[in-house]
DNA sequence: GCTCCTCGGGATAACGTTATCGCGAGGATA
DNA sequence: TATCCTCGCGATAACGTTATCCCGAGGAGC
């Protein structure tokens, strides 16, 4: 009785409640209140319906109970890849999981268009919610969806036209600590290279160590680099910075990628005489010789407040916009702490 | 005309396609046949249509659509970790959207009760085909499943229980190649350390090993060393390796997580000193030092073909049952290659 | 013994969409 | 001018589930 019926010609056709009632002799609502373990049925009814549950392998279909109830039980999450190292979605589906919730997850791509094309469709999966990792520059086309109460929560970078709940990194604090860091270790000619002030963490960034150098009396000519993260683009930065008339001892790099390229421009030799800070984990930053001293972002709770701003705003959804700033921690483990 | 109108105190309620055709004074159907494009409409009505859908901000409901037409458009994905590195996901992830289709992608987690929740999950969804990268031992509570024509595809390795397509890379081969990469260089005492043999890859990839040394006239006893991937368990069998009477001079790791022990335990000075090759590509390869010679899998084509082999049995279920052994490639980087 | 209440189960109407069918208007043909 | 298509739209029934009623049986109270 494992086979299921085909129907004419095509897929098998899986049975429905109505099989099932059929099959255990009871109505059709009964089936559902056992299935939802409904406490009013009746021992004997629950052990006949079950029975027959198992006899034709029945499985309730998600769809009709989500269209019926209206809810999805699901929180989508569009954020640039989801199959790199990403550990915001890892405490996101962790946090997810524990409340209960299923996570959608699917990658932008860095695309503009094919973030607007996931978010689109998640809406009209009617997600419960969705945490968003912005890449795009205007997300005003959002408004009708937040209008229509859909919960929407940014994380690492806020949106641009629309008003929601956001969490991210104190980057300026960040970005001061590393500059402090290695202005401590008597470094006075530090350099920054880091990603296009076009991205809101870019700007941000570049800024925050305009300000450190300002403060401390230093010069920014020549020190201060943002830009794309071509191979290209940070080893001429990095050119301009160490071999200039005014050379550079020591380097704090805006992000993953711009490290990466930093030292695998810089090579395994000269990689040593260079002080280094970098603003976010590398993987296998123990690995590398010096070990890499990091402004650690934490992501962990990252992901989990994420979560909790969409699950505060499913809840309430006029509650007012929020926006939680989470503290970096420096991680000293060598290339910082290069002498000048 | 912005703000949708709410029920009873509750979230707000999106229009329908009712609504809307209302609003155009058309009938129901009319609205459904501009939505999905049905050229047969005329274009006065495609106007007032359009008009009523942009002035209400209708969206369709995919889960309505979903349940009438019985195709959901998604394909799910068990994988491990959908926040680590995993470029088999990435390719099902651009293969899965080149063919319109959406991927839906959940961490199993190493975990075989959330592996098993996660795929019952997906049956009661209906996604149009699943594919799974099985941790489990024991994989018969699908068949069900199978039988009642859930599409299901298994990556990187078999299932146990059940009869499913699978795509794979050539474990065996790879630890040919990698021993004899070593051979060639002159390495006659070459161990191995790698995953457990309750692994389907650990099994495979030890026993290549052990037939590696076999057919090259070594000795096995004190070389071949598989089990739990611990840093202790590591550290203590390259310790046996490396120190016992007569030690290797080359070291063949079975897997990413293992290298990265073998990595860590080494520590950067003796790291050179060592022959290695790794099977499976590790993250920042090309950065450490030496740079590493690894057996790398093509996860791109594994990927790739995981949502082809899908494809095909959802438009044929009863199309026979179907393996494919992927060939993996030497990248030679430099700690292969050091001398005896 | 009759009424009232409670409790457990059944018929039926939604949820929002698509598919099937039918029907009226208009043009082509005889 | 009558008939037959064809074309384009509208009424209505599904899809598989849950929620809202209602009803019948049984026990308690007078």
């Amino acid at each position: 009785m494992t086979q299921a019926r085909r129907e004419s010609g095509g897929r098998p056709r899986r049975p429905t409640m109505v099989d099932v009632a059929r099959e255990a002799g009871v109505a059709l609502r009964t089936v559902s209140r056992v299935v939802n373990q409904d406490p009013t049925v009746g021992p004997e009814y629950v052990t006949k319906v079950e029975a027959a549950i198992a006899a034709l392998n029945y499985r309730p279909d998600d769809r009709a109970r989500q269209l019926r109830t209206g809810v999805t039980g699901t929180i989508g999450a569009a954020v640039r890849r989801i199959a790199e190292v990403n550990p915001e979605l890892a405490a996101i589906e962790r946090t997810a999981r524990d409340a209960g919730l299923t996570l959608f997850a699917a990658s932008t791509d860095f695309d503009e268009k094919r973030e607007h094309d996931i978010l689109i469709s998640m809406c009209r999966q009617r997600l419960d919610g969705i945490i968003v990792e912005p890449f795009g520059e205007n997300h005003a086309y959002l408004q009708p969806e937040l209008d229509a109460g859909v919960p929407l929560v940014a994380m690492d970078r806020p949106m641009s036209g629309i008003s929601v709940d956001c969490v991210m990194s104190d980057n300026a604090s960040g970005i001061g600590m590393a500059f402090h860091h290695l202005h401590r270790h008597g470094h006075r000619r530090i350099a920054y290279i880091g990603d296009s002030e076009r991205v809101y963490s870019g700007r941000e960034r570049a800024a925050a160590f305009r300000a450190a150098l300002g403060a401390h009396g230093e010069p920014v000519e020549g020190l201060v680099h943002p830009g794309e993260i071509t191979p290209e683009r940070v080893a001429a930065a990095l050119d301009t910075a160490l071999h200039g008339p005014n050379p550079a001892t020591a380097l704090v790099t805006g992000n993953m990628d711009t490290t990466l390229a930093v030292l695998r421009h810089l090579g395994p030799q000269s990689a040593s005489r260079l002080a280094l800070v970098a603003f976010d984990e590398v993987p296998l930053a123990d690995l590398l010789q010096p070990a890499l001293t990091v402004i650690a972002q934490q992501t962990t709770e990252i992901g989990r407040t994420a979560v909790e701003l969409l699950r505060a705003r499913i809840v309430d959804p006029a509650r007012p916009v929020q926006s939680v700033v989470v503290p970096v921690t420096l991680k000293v483990r060598g290339s910082g702490e290069v002498p000048v």
